[in-house]
DNA sequence: CCGGGGCTCCCCCGTTCGGGGGAAGAAAAA
DNA sequence: TTTTTCTTCCCCCGAACGGGGGAGCCCCGG
């Protein structure tokens, strides 16, 4: 029987290479392939024919793991998706699953939950990190992540809300009137049934929608 | 010449697993022992005699990465503190400099980066990750973290702010009267020169002070 | 064709915030 | 001791916010 293909997508390079040499200390794994990016990992997919896709969920740039499992598994469904990641929340890890991942294992799990779920994506079974399996069931079955329901306009005004901004001050940055800014707040706090612009900024970062990197502080010095 | 005697320290113990499957691929290099908290680590210390420990900021419980740096210096000063941290936020990297670490390196790095650090800390010589090296400096230059400046009733007013509560709801939780509350946010407001409660909660999450996965949504149906 | 959703803007109204002031007790620092 | 800091509470006021309503425009799908 041949060696599980494998691929790591991690923007973390020192864990990436750590995973690499750690999997390859097994003698049924063969690492094929690493990409920082998702972007990376999709350009470079075909190539590598990997059976098994390790994917970190939080990662920086325009696609974050979510997104990209989803283009994995439609680019080459043979490749299954293991989700890695130090996410706690459950909301995205509900939205991988969605997305077509086939396991979850988060990095303060034991390592052989994370072998199990290698070995198991290469067959086909789903291995879900028995530390969050049941909530994230629960999730599952009483619906999807809110975010979804957003339109784009509303997104654009989640993220201006995450960096601290004034209805006033959004509607300068987005070029429309205060007016359609309340709008859109009003909206965005009924469709997420938030009741303050502050839920809904904590709702953007935990769903990933903005990263905390990206935000710099406005309004102090420094 | 005797091989650099480690220690890991990290709650993700996949990653800490793979961490020591790349270091001790280096015959320089021993692994001699491994924590997924600061209490664990500092409780073993002793036994393990580490010429360098490799402590990531991020972790639960009671003590962070930075407070046990702290601890490690003070109870064996032979041993250098490595911080490799997925952490992009200069204030706590400063915070773990003062705390005694001798070098730092972000999980997104490359890996022969990590590696010279860790050679370097067994010499006693700094190695700053250069991606952050020069806003680390200005950050040191222009004065810590504002957030120490904070009393305690004051971060536990900011942290009830980062659940989205209102005035009225933390007046609630914490036993006292709505004013004393708004006198508490003004205060935070005015220390940390921000000019809106959602900024502080962003603050206060940049920060460390609250963990996004602490945070139990609220107001919605979950 | 007509309906529905998204985006834009407007009105009114009550609540919440943020900033200004002051004050009292307790505890810690000078 | 005096002084400062922290914590608590109160006043007033203007600005910002959240919810309700309506309206016109566009585009896509039935």
């Amino acid at each position: 029987m041949s060696r599980i293909r494998t691929v790591l997508v991690d923007d973390h390079r020192v864990v990436q290479t750590a995973l690499r040499s750690y999997l390859e200390s097994f003698p049924d794994i063969e690492v094929v392939g690493a990409a920082v990016s998702g972007e990376e990992a999709l350009e470079k997919l075909e190539g590598w024919l990997p059976d098994v896709v390790v994917m970190d969920l939080r990662m920086p740039g325009g696609m974050d793991g979510i997104e990209a499992t989803r283009r994995v598994r439609a680019l080459s469904p043979h490749s299954q998706v293991v989700v890695l990641t130090a996410d706690t929340d459950d909301a995205r890890v509900v939205a991988a699953l969605r997305a077509g991942a086939i396991g979850y294992v988060r990095k303060d799990s034991d390592p052989e939950v994370f072998l199990t779920a290698v070995r198991g994506a290469a067959r086909g079974q789903s291995v879900l990190d028995p530390a969050v399996a049941g909530s994230v069931l629960q999730d599952l079955l009483r619906g999807g992540p809110l975010v979804e329901e957003l339109s784009e306009r509303e997104k654009d005004v989640l993220r201006q809300l995450a960096h601290g901004r004034t209805n006033r001050e959004i509607a300068q940055a987005l070029h429309v009137s205060e007016e359609t800014v309340k709008t859109h707040v009003g909206n965005i706090l009924s469709k997420l049934q938030l009741s303050h612009r502050t839920q809904a900024v904590v709702y953007a970062l935990k769903q990933g929608l903005v990263s905390l990197e990206d935000i710099e502080m406005e309004g102090r010095g420094g």
